[in-house]
DNA sequence: GCATAAACGAGACGGTACGTCAGGTCTTTAA
DNA sequence: TTAAAGACCTGACGTACCGTCTCGTTTATGC
């Protein structure tokens, strides 16, 4: 029905009849969306006809892409993910760094905490749910997870840790920051390091060895 | 204006006239929202209608007493706030793991992921934002650092790492397990204890092993 | 629900509870829909939107009176039908030119065409089809057969007509007029006279003329 | 969907080089307007994607042979004008009872009613409003003027009579048994009869002729 | 002990937005 | 070229809530 659709069944629709979808209403749609969102709206406070105003397009447009205000908004999250870059090579510690720096950029792009709110708005949705937790946030701890295995068997990493723990570890301290004190600290460039060396090389005191 | 007003101002209201507002529509109004919310309700598909209905309360009797549907829902948040123990002695390390606990306990609550669609939407009502931000999380991250700090003076945590950073790699991996992947990891006893053990040894091999 | 189910309903509705339906709002919906006619709308292009937004009144208000656009109309209709004067004594041709000119004032008023609209559209609402004919066409019909009854008992009227017929004949030129060719003919003062006169002459010569 | 149109008009669908189905479209569209009228279908309820989907053809189809919907409602009616029969010969009477049993046909069929309903929709078009009364109503109206003149030259008729008045003394009943009690009377075969007789007559009793 | 005054349940009020449907136009591919 | 299919914008439909405002009733206090 939507791009998920596209997504999920491989081709063979057949010949489509009649006139196609305008790509150029599915732009204007979306990028309604995001310059509501620049201009200071927030994603529940967003109206279908609002939208539709600011894109110049007619309602029925939109809800014969999606089918529900909520769909819309999670795919344009979904679309307007940041690419990662490829992360080549380095020491872990190093790469691990440059991921760190993606998440703050992705939060700092205050997308993110809005974001929040849909994953809850979709308990009632729950495949909308499941599928920003499938494309956006799997996808990233997926790549963490690989390096951290990678450092793991380089010996950079202690291979007694689950990786998954050691993901949330890393991740966590955006999350806070951009939830819980977002007035402080994301704009600190030298972050990112700060929480690899500081996970790297543990909170206890020097002397604690023994 | 309400509860919240009467907890800030002193007093001097005069004699106050007429029917006293009635304490149990006030209970079973709060009650009626958390009985929507076990049953599955998300906050933000909340309506007042609704609460009102299940309250058998009428609408007026809500709005005397919160300004509109958002601090309404804040302020139960707020009051079902899980009352934290007092930490009383021990190590560092097993207070840390204390409060752990109760992060855990308060997270399994499932209504911590309800919370955070509040968070977004108060965006467009900022001081109920920082109200939650000043009621919920600073206490607790107050407690946190007090802690931490009091570790640092016994020389039971390094003392060159910003209490802070510290406080946000303790609680990052409750609200990623909250947020993120929500269907692993918070029903499990050890994982304080792994948290707190793992961020004081680091994540680096032991350089001086053996 | 509406005046109908309160003419229906003998009593007995118990207390009624919570603020009274608005009778001004009633008028203003009401007035709104002959302004909007007089102003030149037919009935069917008609917008319950519209009628709202000219009443200055929300639509739900609307809603909660009349189940739909045609019950709102159609009760329009209703309401505003001229008060039928008392018939009081004279020979009856005399009240029959009386009650044609009732009907002919009626059809000039100009709602009466559009009222056609109606009885068509509510082929798929056959209730409210029913309502006009019972409420409207009904007690005009009654009024005209009684009439022509005493006429025939009086002997000023053959009696070995069937008095429906009768009406028909009498009312039909009027809505001939209204519908079929309505540039010419009502606006005569002369008409009702020459239609009764017509027929209680016949039109047949004179045979016994000269 | 597709050969539904072919399915039901019997045509020849032949070579489907050049230009197909121009008529075979027309034929399907209005043969599609006509089965949804007798299946219960109201003029007014009446929507060009169903008529459209009904006669297997696209939109635009439509569009292209007809400005709205209205002028195509309209056209249909026009179309199944029933062929009016030769009068030829006869006494007046006779004549006009004849006409009249066409007129009672004509109502009987049942699209007279909905008709009406054009007949205010058009308020809105006028120049169809008028194309209905001049190529529908006028052709009756002037067919019976005649046949009226031609019965007072013949003294078969009152000379001091207006004829347009006594055509609409004559269709009246008609047209009010179609609108304002339908249940009644149409399908009375001596109906025709007993207007013409009841109007020669007179209704005034024998006596009154002096 | 009786008046005053505010709170109470109920529900109507003017609005805004929802998701659907239809009107009339435009744009594809197939024949 | 013409047809079918169906997307396009517009605007109305009837519904659900928002936060406010009467209603008639209930329950405290103060004169």
């Amino acid at each position: 029905m939507t791009s998920a659709a596209a997504a999920g069944t491989g081709a063979a629709e057949g010949t489509p009849r009649g006139r196609p979808r305008s790509e150029a209403a599915e732009l204007a749609i979306v990028g309604a969306v995001l310059r509501l969102l620049d201009r200071g709206g927030s994603l529940g406070g967003m109206s279908v006809e609002g939208i539709a105003a600011e894109a110049g397009v007619g309602k029925a447009t939109i809800y014969r892409r999606w089918p529900n205000k909520e769909a819309l908004l999670l795919d344009v999250l979904v679309r307007t993910e940041l690419p990662e870059p490829e992360y080549v090579d380095g020491t872990v510690r190093d790469v691990l760094v440059e991921i760190m720096e993606f998440f703050r950029m992705a939060a700092l792009a205050r997308r993110e905490r809005s974001t929040l709110t849909l994953l809850d708005q979709f308990r009632a949705v729950p495949e909308l749910h499941q599928r920003y937790l499938d494309q956006v946030i799997a996808p990233r701890r997926a790549r963490l997870r690989k390096l951290i295995t990678r450092g793991m068997e380089r010996g950079e990493i202690r291979a007694d840790i689950d990786p998954d723990l050691l993901g949330d570890l890393l991740v966590g301290p955006m999350l806070t920051r951009t939830l819980l004190h977002p007035d402080a600290g994301l704009d600190d460039p030298t972050l990112s390091a700060t929480i690899v060396d500081t996970l790297l090389q543990g909170i206890a005191p020097v002397a604690s060895g023994t």
